[in-house]
DNA sequence: GACTGGCACTCCACCACCCAGAGTGCCAAT
DNA sequence: ATTGGCACTCTGGGTGGTGGAGTGCCAGTC
């Protein structure tokens, strides 16, 4: 259906879209793509590509724009992986070296990656799933306000606050003792899970406190970070101001919602494996008129989570695509190393 | 040189402008506000209004619109401020009811500010300065790498990672035991000065550890985080796609800058002082189309940050500085109560 | 049968032009 | 001091014409 020759004039037409930012027509492309066929020959084919839906005309005397079923095949089979630059991998060293903590990693992380695509960023919060307990501590500030804090082995700080209702400090310590005894070194599910039995072994002095203790504790621990989300590179919007309706608007209220960029992030394979989501193959129906390359990172699933870039259907596949891998697997590399 | 009917008319154009978006001309002045005067008189007024350089004409035969300065006097003299309404009293209690932490308040402020005013909305973290160090602690995640942890009497907790360079447990014990001897109840500028002759005072053994705790601690001690802004109310930019070059863009940009941010906020007089800075007053050159009301907010002292919203110079300003100061106010005493 | 040159056709983008309408400034009259 | 009247200016919208880019189709060639 589709010969060698038509296979090129797509890649052609996509890529000079992608950089001309305009309709292409069969002489522009014949002249600058050094293919060996006169227009015409060029005009028949695009006439095929068009009938099977693979790129579309604006108007009848306009050139052919992709539509989002070229750009799929495009991804899928044509795009020849760019290397990153030289300078984009020092970028990537220069930026991650001196994290200190995990905040700081995924707030360099996402500012990278920004920078490297020029398009707007968002990275997921990582999954510690193998982190286990390693501190448990119950500060109390005045009689009656408290703070529960916990430390995982990854070096996850959690805290809550708890209504202390003006336990004794003894109390206070022994309820903390019969925690640190019962759940250091468990994982969080099994850690809460735990915690819920001890509740009911407490002696009866012991029950009021630990029982809005241990409901704090559960829900620390329960609680799912890769829920959280954050996003840079905002500004590179202004880059598509012609297309304010259909790009900078859909986009600016969807990172708004974290569950909108959740979803736009979700579903993505495994590590190594960069997601592309073009067009109206998005769940979220206002983003139609972009694309979400996403990637997951982390190492060995011990660590896991998304990132990714949104930004118009007319971008760069081969080096956004380059890029969100690169950064995914240096991040993944980098927190394993801790 | 300006009488009463003058700035009457300023105001009305002012009003008129600001909600219709549209240079207002004599006829629908003189209409609209049931000025008791012909539409030449108007003119009259109008003339010497632009020549004081309060208002200008984008064009002969064009209506007039307000110049920053004329912005300026209104503000300052002719804004009646206006109530909140109910349903936004009821928006700031429920918005804030069941924040559990500072994170919590400061997030849920800069939507809550958004939401009130459509604008864009700026949130600094407070600073507690009458905060006092209530708890330490040493963490070790492996025998080389520590968190140091603290927890101040307003329940903001910081974390720090430390080498441990291999110290024995009792070591470390030993020298928590001597830091919370030492520095508990402290506020952060002692508590970092106290750690330093502490250094010195530790026996041999503890030296090369109470080092590295103890510049860890300094450096959390002393980091502002007032430093730390949030942003919301992004998708508000959206009403101004008319002004991108001029507002959309420019805030964008500037909303990444962290230290721009700071920059806008800043020297903000007291609580319930709302400073608006219009147009060319903004410190910031790109912004020198766009307005920005911001206020001071906490209580007697204790604790103390800015707040505020950024958005065109063509903006309701009763409104918007009546929404910031009651915000402001709100979010002060809530942080009081704890 | 695949490719090509030629040709008629379509449609947009651009420009010039005109005109109504809104708004002004000025002036003489009240 | 205020006002009605008037001449003037400028914008914005609508109209019509034109050049050019691009197409589809067809008959001819290798």
């Amino acid at each position: 259906m589709l010969d060698d020759r038509k296979l090129t004039i797509l890649r052609a037409i996509v890529t000079d879209y992608v950089s001309m930012r305009e309709p292409v027509g069969s002489r522009a492309l014949v002249e600058r793509y050094h293919l060996d066929v006169s227009p015409a020959t060029v005009r028949n084919d695009m006439a095929v590509l068009e009938e099977e839906g693979y790129i579309m005309q604006p108007h009848t005397s306009a050139g052919r724009i992709p539509t989002d079923k070229g750009y799929r095949l495009f991804v899928d089979r044509l795009g020849a992986v760019k290397p990153l630059s030289s300078a984009e991998r020092r970028a990537i060293e220069t930026f991650m070296a001196g994290a200190v903590d995990v905040d700081d990693v995924v707030r360099r992380t996402v500012r990278l990656l920004a920078q490297i695509t020029q398009q707007v960023a968002i990275v997921q919060y990582p999954v510690l799933s193998r982190a286990t307990l390693r501190h448990l501590e119950i500060v109390s500030l005045t009689p009656e306000r408290g703070l529960l804090i916990l430390v995982n082995s990854a070096g996850k700080v959690d805290q809550h606050p708890v209504d202390l209702g003006g336990a004794s400090p003894d109390d206070i310590a022994d309820l903390r003792g019969r925690l640190v005894a019962a759940l250091v070194g468990l994982g969080p599910s099994q850690a809460a899970e735990r915690a819920a039995t001890l509740a009911e072994e407490l002696p009866d002095g012991l029950r009021p406190l630990g029982a809005v203790v241990i409901a704090a504790l559960v829900e620390v621990a329960s609680a799912d970070p890769s829920t959280r989300v954050v996003v840079g590179g905002v500004p590179n919007l202004t880059r598509f101001s012609d297309q304010y309706e259909t790009t900078v608007r859909p986009v600016l209220e969807a990172l708004e919602e974290q569950v909108v960029l959740l979803r736009l992030l979700g579903e993505v394979a495994g590590a190594g494996d960069v997601l592309v989501r073009i067009g109206h193959e998005n769940p979220y129906e206002p983003l139609h008129a972009t694309s979400v390359v996403a990637s997951g990172y982390g190492t060995s699933s011990d660590i896991w989570a998304n990132l990714g870039v949104v930004g118009p259907t007319r971008m760069d596949y081969p080096s956004t695509m380059a890029a969100v891998r690169a950064v995914a697997r240096y991040v993944g590399r980098f927190l394993a190393e801790g």
